[in-house]
DNA sequence: GAGCACTGC
């Protein structure tokens, strides 16, 4: 049997090291269909008599792009790839599309046009889609469609237009990289820099060599389109103006010319108390201002030179605290807006997280100028539950004087309110960053960027002119960055690099060199190295057949493995609801000025399972069982749980099925099918480094442990470094399911230990035992995952009995029969 | 003792 298994580990390696250019050489040119071009034909001129057609063009042909369109057709026509560049509200992004298919469609030959157009987020992708089938007073499903993950309207095959999220193509070319059909590939937002973007951008060069008839249309933000159109060796570019009401740009020094605000001068509150520690306080505040006036004193003094503001705002500037996030200043700018300015609209505070919305939030709720009863103030944050509000969107209602929004970056590209003529930017935002030398993923406070501040701005000038306040002064503007990082050089890239293996395109580091910005060699280096632990890669960096699984499965690579893994052993259920929750997003929601409440539920709901990814499972199951949307409903009420999150996550798990099933782990797609017990898996992340563990996980308030060992997924430095979900483990199943097990004999003393961090004294029998166990089990999952089938539980196949007796001995450990126990010298990860 | 934002046939 193990014979078999290297011959088909040495066949599938044949397959999957193949060079994408041999797919490529397949890729067909696009043949028309007479019949179809002239039934297309006269469908489009039945729909432009239509009344509400008309009503809708006359609106778009007041659209910049609109007065182009003839520029854009001809560019398009006559070249293989091009830029479009525009600002916001230029209409590209509904247009471009349209005048292709237009064009293609009044020259009768329809049928040999077939455009795909990507967004970077979901939202886009359907609301995109509604817009445009709209404007051609068409239903979803015609000439106009959408795919996203798990929710798809598509389109006629020939002769249309779809719009899809950037993932949902890139997932579509590991099996079709010439894009079979398509006939223009329009790549939007690219100047946002998402991972998927850059990918599918380096990607394309590959592709446009051997499919000449595809065209490539690359849209972006007329800010960096240069880059785009040199990395296409200079391809044509187009520039289309932008539409949006002018926005009046204030700045700190504005804004306290406005307000009379003062700031407190920084070392009061230690001179009041005769604090011990005013002398070292001191020191280091006559550095910082030592510092802050030599980057800053030019210009400070260039303002006392133009006497554009008093000595007293001047004189405010000059602490060195002054664009620290003041709430104060933040309250009375606010006010002066609703008491002094008389343009109607909202006012849009950008601020960096929770704990800031919140106690902004507060300082409003009970100030003594400020009537709250006639404002709105909704606080908008990915994990508060107002996200999911129409509220948000709609005009405040009567009797209410303004609508008042205080927001996260949310509000800077993934929602947008229209009626907001007022933006306050604090100038700060919170962004994720990793570093490989140390291994370490932030999550810190840093300044915006010039493109971050712009894009701020702009979201005051939708319905009419407006104002934005920037919280810092002019003079910080110069030694602000242009743009954000690109997230490629920001995150870790196992899944990047598996997609390129999937996709045959070499060595990870060559291909990676081809990108617009080059990810650092550490970073390849550091997920080279975890994939090939992990079993994905083999030395020569050849998928394995693992990772193969891995590389097709539409999650990381780690909560892939933690699946297979779930199939093998009988215990999907549960497994299935921990990868979607883990992959996607937790379920539960943070509301303000009830967090104790929603914990106390959440604690309720975990029933002191010690794991939050058990629970995760719990409210998925919960929701699950609920028979009626309205059940479904309160249950999330009741537990402050995001009903879509959760509605995703459980389609999330019926694609999982699907997946495993295709790959031949299951047979049939429910989950609870063949589950015979409760046990949980996962993939173990050692690290010698002292953490601590989130406060919004369940174990906290956990006072004795079991076991002294958590398994996690995400770890992230933040205030604390931080462990973000854990799940109690007994050292079995460390042993087990941890890699790099040794067994050692120091002084006649025996023990395992795995992970190179964790270290068990046993005895010489129990050592022999679980080494034997470990060492046939090990067997056993390889060959399972090179050749997938069901686990006929039922046989007495010795590698059955292997399973059982591994299971049996992990859900038994607590019975005290084995002699195990951890070195306390090795026990670093601890919490 | 605390939670930027996205995304996958």
């Amino acid at each position: 049997m193990y014979i078999d298994d290297l011959q088909f580990k040495h066949k599938f390696s044949n397959i999957v090291t193949g060079k994408i250019d041999e797919k490529l050489e397949f890729a067909a040119t696009i043949k028309g269909d007479p019949h179809l071009d002239a039934l297309y034909y006269e469908q489009f001129l039945e729909s432009k008599r239509d009344l509400k057609y008309g009503l809708m063009m006359k609106k778009r042909m007041k659209l910049p792009a609109f007065e182009m369109r003839d520029e854009i057709i001809n560019l398009i026509e006559n070249n293989q790839i091009c830029v479009i560049s525009g600002e916001t509200g230029c209409g590209k992004t509904t247009q471009v599309a349209q005048f292709i298919l237009d064009d293609y469609l009044t020259k009768q030959k329809g049928s040999t046009c077939r455009i795909v157009c990507t967004q970077p987020r979901r939202i886009s992708a359907i609301s995109i889609a509604m817009r445009v089938a709209e404007e051609r007073a068409e239903k979803l499903g015609n000439s106009v469609g959408y795919q996203i993950r798990l929710e798809k309207e598509l389109p006629r095959v020939k002769g249309s237009i779809t719009f899809c999220t950037t993932g949902v193509i890139l997932k579509q070319m590991e099996s079709d990289p010439s894009l079979d059909g398509v006939s223009h590939l329009i790549l939007d937002e690219i100047h946002e820099r998402d991972i998927m973007s850059d990918f599918i951008i380096s990607l394309m060069k590959t592709v446009i060599t051997k499919r000449k008839d595809l065209k490539l249309i690359l849209m972006s933000a007329t800010l960096n389109s240069d880059k785009f159109s040199k990395y296409y060796d200079n391809c044509p570019k187009l520039e289309i103006p932008g539409f949006t009401y002018h926005v009046e740009e204030y700045y700190l020094e504005d804004a306290i010319k406005h307000t009379g605000f003062e700031f407190s001068l920084p070392l009061n509150k230690f001179r009041e108390k005769q604090n011990p520690k005013f002398h070292f306080m001191k020191r280091n505040y006559d550095k910082r201002h030592a510092e802050y006036m030599r980057q800053f004193g030019p210009y400070l003094r260039k303002l006392r030179y133009d006497k554009r503001y008093t000595l007293d705002v001047i004189q405010q500037l000059e602490n060195p605290n002054c664009e620290e996030l003041s709430y104060d200043l933040i309250v009375d700018l606010i006010i002066y807006i609703c008491h002094k300015m008389k343009e109607a609209g909202a006012i849009l505070v950008f601020l960096t997280g929770y704990s800031e919305i919140s106690q902004l939030h507060n300082l409003l709720q009970f100030h003594r100028n400020f009537n709250v009863q006639d404002y709105l103030i909704l606080p908008l944050h990915s994990q508060m539950p107002t996200v999911d509000q129409r509220q948000i969107f709609e005009p405040p209602p009567p009797g209410i004087k303004r609508k008042i929004i205080l927001s996260t970056n949310i509000a800077e590209t993934s929602i947008t309110i229209d009626d907001v003529v007022y933006v306050i930017d604090c100038g700060k935002h919170k962004m994720k960053k990793y570093c490989p030398e140390t291994n370490n993923q932030t999550l810190l406070s840093e300044w915006v960027t010039l493109a971050n501040a712009k894009q701020r701005k702009g979201r005051a000038g939708r319905v009419k002119p407006g104002i934005c306040y920037h919280l810092y002064h002019r003079g910080r503007e110069q030694f602000l960055d242009s743009y954000p990082l690109p997230e490629i050089l920001r995150t870790r890239l196992e899944d990047v690099i598996l997609m390129i293996k999937l996709l045959q395109l070499g060595p990870a580091m060559e291909f990676l060199q081809t990108l617009l910005d080059k990810p650092s060699e550490k970073t390849v280096e550091v997920s080279i190295e975890l994939l090939k632990r992990m079993n994905a890669l083999d030395e020569e960096e050849n998928l394995t057949p693992l990772g193969f699984h891995l590389a097709r499965l539409p999650v990381h690579p780690q909560i892939g493995k933690m699946l297979l893994l779930g199939s093998i052993f009988s215990c999907l259920d549960p497994i299935l609801s921990i990868a979607a929750s883990l992959d996607y997003k937790d379920a539960f929601q943070l509301p303000l000025g009830k967090t104790e409440a929603a914990e106390l539920k959440k604690d309720q709901l975990a029933n002191d399972c010690k794991s939050d990814h058990i629970l995760s499972h719990i409210a998925l199951t919960r929701f699950e069982e609920c028979v009626t949307q309205f059940q479904a409903k309160s249950f999330c009420w009741e537990y402050f749980l995001s009903y879509y999150t959760l509605v995703l996550q459980q389609n999330m798990k019926k694609q999982f099925m699907l997946y495993l099933r295709d790959m031949n782990f299951v047979t049939d797609t429910d989950p609870k099918a063949r589950d015979d017990e409760e046990f949980e898996e996962l993939v173990i992340h050692p690290d010698h480094k002292r953490v601590q563990l989130h406060k919004k996980s369940i174990l906290v308030t956990e006072g004795v442990y079991e076991s002294p060992f958590l398994v996690y997924y995400l770890r992230l430095k933040s205030t604390s470094d931080f462990i973000h979900d854990a799940t109690m483990v007994h050292p079995l199943p460390l042993i087990f399911f941890g890699d790099q097990y040794a067994q050692h004999i120091d002084n006649g003393v025996t023990s395992i230990s795995v992970n190179r961090c964790l270290k068990f004294k046993c005895s010489e029998a129990t050592m022999m035992l679980i080494s034997e166990l470990k060492k046939q089990m090990d067997w056993f999952l390889e060959y399972k995952i090179s050749n997938p089938g069901l686990v006929d539980w039922t046989t007495d196949t010795p590698d059955v009995k292997v399973l059982i007796a591994v299971m049996e001995l992990i859900t038994n450990e607590d019975t005290g029969e084995i002699d195990l126990s951890a070195y306390d010298d090795y026990d670093d990860n601890t919490v």
